[in-house]
DNA sequence: CTGTTAGCGCATTCAC
DNA sequence: GTGAATGCGCTAACAG
């Protein structure tokens, strides 16, 4: 018995061999494989376990096997609502496939999510990265020591799942157009993000098919009060639409619009991008999906196909997307 | 080399000891307690583990050492803003303390918190339950076996951070009161939970005190759903304001509100709880500042203490809230 | 079906 | 300052 704490040491396998009359290997096969022995032994041997409070040592069992039933799942910031659906979508699969999920939080700083992974690849079978702020020769890196899935990111030779706004941002433009307005904003992400500039991109090409006006401002700080500052800006270059980067920073975009008195959409009309949000907003936000759950789990599936050896090394899964079609944009205002 | 996956088994401590020439005391040595090393032989050991690319096997060293230097941090849902700034507090002292932070979400329900429990138990030196929606005896029970901190419980005998929301609400009703109102809502939370008994009973106790009157409306589902829900009830019981269980309840009260095009404040007062939105609604969420990250940082603490052997077992560290003043809360308007 | 033997990779007594 | 032996708790052959 431990003084200090009053906790006292978890009995092993081999007190419950003893108490039980058995050989430790019984005791171990009781819990890993109860099909090789007899019905009988297995009752008792568990019985005497949880009598004693037996619980099999992770930690060992994970020396001995090679093998922890974890995963890890790093994200850059638990706090961007982009992130639960897609942690509850992993971490259902997860259950399914008799994994512990392991979550990290880096806080955008590569520094910190190089830390993560290097501790936690030492614990898990494989690891996901989720918008990974880590340059991509460190992935590599990664990569050969434990099986990694990246979500979107787009290193070829690695398990990868992007979700492709550009089709989903091609109908918002569409819409946008179709309702009359003629000059639009994309309020521009994180510089650094893949997502930013596939979105960018797709809001450029869709705009120049249909001949209107697009002009791209730089987000000066992250997500929403970015939104709510650029308002000044995107007001003075006469658009009368915006496209944000993502839910978040629209939600900024709708904040600052509200602080003028500019009501949405019969003034402004704003698209925001995720679909994160719900209609928690008022007006409830126009949005393009992304089915961040669906990322999810289909990241779960390749790396456990990966684990399993199945499954191939290179292989590029896209999601697709589409316009959510609520209250924050409407027709173009009468000029 | 694994034919299956082309990774190869990790380079262990033996190779290292015979690329170096020494033995694996040595090299086991030049990365625990370099101290007791001639620095040339340090030197040259990390040389060669650094170019085999050795890296210590953490589950090997946990099983030999007792010590796996994680600590696990279990919350109902990191899809709740309360969470995040938490989670960050702790990681940041987990950080210095040279702990990794493992999260786990439970999604609220208490197999899966258990599930969790169970799976971390045996990988970690110690864990934090938030809000845990575990029955007290199994809370105890694992408790005898690792150190466990709870937050937003009051377990009497373990550690624990409570936030005291009691005074932060006596002041917003203090505050609602100047203003005028005389009768006011409480939108409550989840029924089975700590804070919302508290804050519900503290809403009480504090309008008695002034002689205002104060009606609990039920919430019928989860935060923001329940707040938007909530509005035709709040109106009908004729309160010119509504003070919520926590923040994202009042965004749902005040998007129900602007559905009505009722103004706010002018013509009713919304009051939140912890204050997790910051400025990011219309208007600005006036709220009860609940300092999460605070609590986040005082439970590891509390939890190093624990596990370095210092500390008491039966510790309750209240941490106290106060009013944040923003722009959801007015004068009451004549009637 | 069950017991025996031999590691998994590392940290840690002891000797030297 | 360094090496040789021992064990952490468990699983996985191999016998019987």
């Amino acid at each position: 018995m431990d003084e200090e704490t009053g906790r006292r040491g978890a009995p092993t396998i081999s007190e419950v061999a003893d108490a039980a009359g058995v050989s430790r290997a019984t005791v171990s096969r009781a819990f890993t494989r109860p099909g090789m022995l007899s019905p009988g032994t297995v009752a008792r041997v568990r019985e005497v376990a949880g009598r004693i409070g037996y619980v099999p040592n992770q930690v060992a069992r994970a020396l001995s096997t090679g093998r922890h039933g974890n995963i890890a799942l790093i994200v850059p910031d638990v706090a961007n609502p982009f992130f639960p659906p897609l942690i509850r979508g992993a971490q259902a699969r997860a259950d399914l496939a008799g994994y512990c999920l392991f979550l990290g939080s880096s806080d955008e700083a590569p520094e910190r999510e190089e830390t993560l992974v290097a501790k936690f690849a030492g614990q898990v079978e494989g690891l996901i990265l989720v918008s990974s702020r880590l340059p991509e020769e460190r992935i590599r890196a990664f990569a050969e020591r434990r099986p990694i899935v990246v979500i979107n990111r787009d290193v070829s030779g690695l398990p990868r799942v992007l979700i492709d706004t550009a089709r989903g941002i091609a109908a918002a433009v569409d819409y946008l157009a179709d309702l009359g307005h003629r000059r639009i904003t994309y309020v521009t992400g994180p510089a650094a993000s893949w997502s930013n500039q596939q979105r960018r991109h797709a809001v450029r090409r869709a705009a120049r098919r249909r001949g209107i006006e697009m002009i791209a401002l730089p987000a000066h700080r992250a997500s929403f009060e970015a939104g709510r500052e650029a308002v000044p800006e995107i007001l003075a270059t006469g658009a009368t639409a915006a496209i944000a980067f993502d839910d978040v920073t629209a939600q900024g975009v709708l904040v600052g619009l509200a602080e003028r008195r500019i009501p949405v959409p019969e003034r402004f009309s704003v698209i925001g991008c995720d679909d994160v949000l719900g209609a928690t907003t008022f007006p409830p936000l126009t949005t393009v999906s992304a089915r961040c759950d669906e990322a999810g789990e289909m990241a779960l599936d390749l790396l456990e196909d990966q684990l399993a050896g199945r499954g191939l090394r290179d292989i590029r899964c896209v999601l697709d997307t589409r316009l959510v079609v609520r209250g924050s944009a409407g027709p173009a205002p009468a000029a």
